[in-house]
DNA sequence: TTTCGGTATTAGTTAAGCCTAAAACAATCC
DNA sequence: GGATTGTTTTAGGCTTAACTAATACCGAAA
């Protein structure tokens, strides 16, 4: 599909901007107030402001800006926004399937890469691939038209006790948990339950007939997961 | 092997002049002047002047400077060097081996991700392709340690009528040159030989029992070639 | 040896891009 | 209305890497 051209790229900062505010604003795409991007960027909310009147004052914009009231990315913005995200998930994939990189070390290449690559790049790992829908951690890789489809996640660890889930996508910024995950088999598509009673810091889930296993409840928040169709 | 750290990732900026160095200074490793470094990157002498006085004053430094006596490379400085070179030619090849870019595609693409990728990156890539010798365009890969092999190549507008040579490598720089050369069959590893008696802006050479091509001398100085070896 | 011409260096600016602290201000809640 | 919280303005800093203009240097020719 043919879209009109972007101009020249924009920097790395902008780029992350344009990532946060579609991660902030979520999927109904509320508006998203300067504090929670600079929490976020860790960045002071002078900085955002600036940043943001910069980004809404370009022809073509990047975002709507309305003082005090927060900020909307522009269809361009999302444009790039999901451009960006695309190429993360679909590098962090060919790191994966291709090059061998090990799932925990995927996301600090992509995180660098995604910057770069020109849009021939990008079809071309597409097409290595075979047009993969997800990355290695279970997300949705944006269509290159910006269509991206939805699902309704939950995370593992405010799932009910008992109630059979498949995860659906786990998040990729600790290498660490990353690797305990794995470890645990605690990886997208694996089908568990939650033991029910256990009130405090841990929580236990139970995978097939393996004997529970035992996680924190700051690794199960890190963990999403979507209802069992035993259809 | 393992060599010493080399600190946060040098700019763009400062690789280009590192490379242009490396370049201009030719294999027995001459100090190179200002002005041909002004010339080589289209700045004016007096921003080569503050890059180098730059570069050669920060610890450890990547060059030798002495003012107006040109500089060198320091160990650290060529180790720069041929990291970026490397890097850029792993890329080539494996742009155009694994995602089916064409020859003339792969430079423009390999000169912006060769500052981005990792070590990481640039070890499974070599591995991936099985640590080639050189790139799509014949140009020798720089070893991980630093080694690259040396070849006494002469263009082939310089090569003497009716004496067989091998193609070595060609020119990257040019999309349309090297489209051209793929047409007629200039490709690294091809056997030909000078038609003598072209003493204008053309010359004739012949491949294998094929008609003789013609081409300016413009493509034949872009293309290297060594003898070949009848042994 | 002196002068000339090309090359190199200094010094001072410019510009982009992103950030900050502090003070002023707006929105909202009690 | 006044306090609280969050946001914006102001004024400015830092970094990088370019540029111009003027000056200094160096080697070669007279």
């Amino acid at each position: 599909m043919r879209t009109k051209p972007l101009g020249p790229a924009p920097s790395e900062a902008v780029d992350d901007y344009l990532k946060a505010i579609l991660e902030l604003s979520g999927p109904d795409r509320q508006r998203v107030t300067g504090n929670a991007l600079a929490g976020h960027l860790e960045v002071r909310a002078a900085s955002v402001t600036g940043m943001l009147q910069k980004l809404a004052n370009q022809k073509p914009s990047f975002v709507e800006y309305e003082k005090h009231h927060g900020v909307r990315l522009t269809e361009r913005g999302q444009r790039r926004a999901l451009e960006i995200l695309r190429h993360h998930r679909l590098l962090e994939r060919f790191l994966h399937d291709v090059l061998d990189f090990s799932w925990d070390e995927v996301h600090a290449e992509a995180e660098r890469l995604e910057h770069y690559i020109s849009e021939r790049l990008e079809d071309r790992i597409a097409a290595k691939l075979g047009d993969p829908a997800v990355d290695p951690h279970g997300h949705i890789i944006p269509e290159k038209d910006g269509g991206v489809a939805v699902r309704e996640e939950v995370a593992l660890s405010k799932w009910t006790c008992g109630v059979p889930a498949v995860i659906s996508s786990v998040s990729d910024r600790d290498p660490t948990a990353l690797r305990e995950m794995k470890r645990l088999g605690l990886v997208p598509g694996t089908i568990l339950t939650v033991d029910p009673g256990t009130r405090n810091a841990s929580l236990f889930v139970r995978i097939g007939e393996k004997a529970p296993a035992r996680l924190s409840r700051e690794l199960a928040a890190a963990i999403l997961v979507v209802p069992e169709l035993t259809a």
